[in-house]
DNA sequence: TTTTGAGTTGTTCGA
DNA sequence: GTCGAACAACTCAAA
């Protein structure tokens, strides 16, 4: 008997562990943790819960028509995974890789307890097309720089081409039996913040002009797949294909990035809390409270810095363009730690991917692999110029920007600038 | 080992 | 209004 464990692939199609699972033996058991480390940390409405219960529901409603279901409690899953074991006599546990810190320590406990118990625990590569060591220089070691990293990848995925593992055709070798009912959120101690999050087959329509039009905010053209992606409801291979067939190489190339900082990360665990150049820890960041909470409530009165702090604390969802925005102003106008508002955007975004919040925040602080120039800083009245022009997107968000409410710019531009430039001279030359 | 060319997303200044 | 250079040198990848 073997125990299918459902993590950050929620979904029944082209989903390789799960496959697996469904080829090597009749009688899968479905099985999922909602992780007590990780739900007592977040707010009480927080909307990927929401997301989460409602995908599992979905798959257990899905298995119930093959008579069977998916057994899913609250608690420690180093607990309830070997305890399920014994209840069902499994001698395998299968599951898809999970690559973050947290994961991966979580998951080589889970193993060593199994192990010790006579059942094996295998582990799949799902989440992405090449784990963290497929993808390396000739010498063996991690990539640092994107794009000679993404050359390597395409090449290997032009001649090793996609792979499709039809999970869905094999459900009826799913175990015969009837678990208990889904918790619900509220006997979870939680209540539903779920927002509108956009379904993962309409979405991909979007890919079209996806390279003419991502960059304006307004237009709402970027694909929304984020929270598909870190959840596992869209897989990754089907979205890969889809990207090659319509040569969308923008799109690709974004997808790749996502992989990119995924072997950073798991090459480089620190980087989570120290600067991938070490040197910019140095930085006399001035960390004022008053002008973090005006920027994480978009109140620092330039509009499309808070625009977007307005959409993310609203939706969940904040447009790429202005993410890049939001956080050159929190970095280097304001000189507040890029740790601060990495950490912000982890409880709001509901596509919230460590690997990608780290690797993009470091990028966007000048501190990360193949970042910017710390000189570059973007011009917040520059990029409305070039990216809103007639204002659209910041009258949907800032209604009241042209009006006697708004409150004045929390720093002046130009000033704001030079002393951003002179502290990290500063650290970097000391 | 040394050398060479390249490196996500920008802004400002002066000609 | 447009264009190229400067911003400041540094690290990485590959030959």
């Amino acid at each position: 008997m073997i125990l299918y464990w459902f993590r950050r692939d929620l979904r029944e199609t082209d989903n390789s562990g799960f496959y697996q699972a469904l080829c090597d033996e009749k009688g899968i058991i479905p099985a999922f943790v909602f992780d007590q480390n990780i739900l007592n940390k977040l707010p009480k409405d927080d909307a990927r819960v929401g997301f989460i219960h409602q995908q599992i529901e979905r798959l257990h409603q899905k298995f119930t028509s093959y008579g069977s279901g998916i057994i899913a409690q609250k608690g420690d899953p180093l607990s309830l995974i070997p305890t399920w074991c014994k209840a069902f006599g499994v001698k395998a546990v299968y599951t898809n890789e999970d690559y973050e810190p947290y994961a991966r320590q979580r998951d080589r406990l889970i193993k060593e307890k199994l192990n010790s118990l006579g059942i094996k625990f295998k582990t799949f590569k799902d989440q992405v097309l090449y784990s963290p060591n497929e993808v390396l220089k000739k010498d063996g070691t991690p990539y640092k720089v994107y794009t000679p990293y993404s050359r390597v990848w395409i090449t290997k995925m032009d001649e090793q081409g996609v792979p499709n593992y039809p999970s869905e055709t094999l459900l009826d070798n799913l175990l015969k039996f009837a678990p208990n009912n889904i918790p619900s959120l509220e006997e979870m101690g939680f209540k539903n913040g779920l927002h509108n999050i956009p379904e993962g087959i309409t979405t991909i329509a979007m890919m079209n002009n996806y390279e003419e039009t991502r960059n304006f905010p307004a237009l709402n053209s970027t694909s929304r797949l984020g929270i598909h992606l870190r959840f596992g409801t869209i897989s990754i291979r089907k979205l890969i294909s889809r990207a090659k067939k319509s040569a969308e190489i923008t799109f690709l190339k974004e997808l790749i990035w996502r992989e990119f900082f995924m072997q950073i990360l798991w090459h480089y665990p620190h980087t989570t809390t120290t600067s991938f150049k070490p040197q910019y820890d140095r930085i006399s960041w001035r960390n004022n409270e008053e002008e973090f909470k005006k920027w994480c409530e978009g109140s620092t009165g330039y509009p499309l810095v808070d625009a977007g702090m307005r959409e993310l604390n609203k939706t969940g969802f904040m447009h790429n363009r202005v993410r890049m925005l939001v956080g050159s102003f929190l970095c280097k106008h304001l000189l507040i730690d890029w740790r601060w508002g990495e950490a912000y955007f982890a409880e709001k975004l509901l596509d919230y991917e460590q690997a990608s919040n780290v690797g993009n925040w470091q990028w966007v602080a000048g501190c990360g692999v193949d970042a910017a120039p710390y000189f570059r800083v973007f011009n917040p009245t520059e990029q409305v110029k070039k990216f809103d022009k007639n204002h659209e997107y910041i009258k949907k968000w800032v209604p009241e920007y042209q009006s006697l409410n708004y409150p004045a710019p929390v720093v002046e531009h130009t000033n704001a600038r030079k002393r951003c430039l002179a502290t990290y001279k500063e650290a970097l030359t000391t």
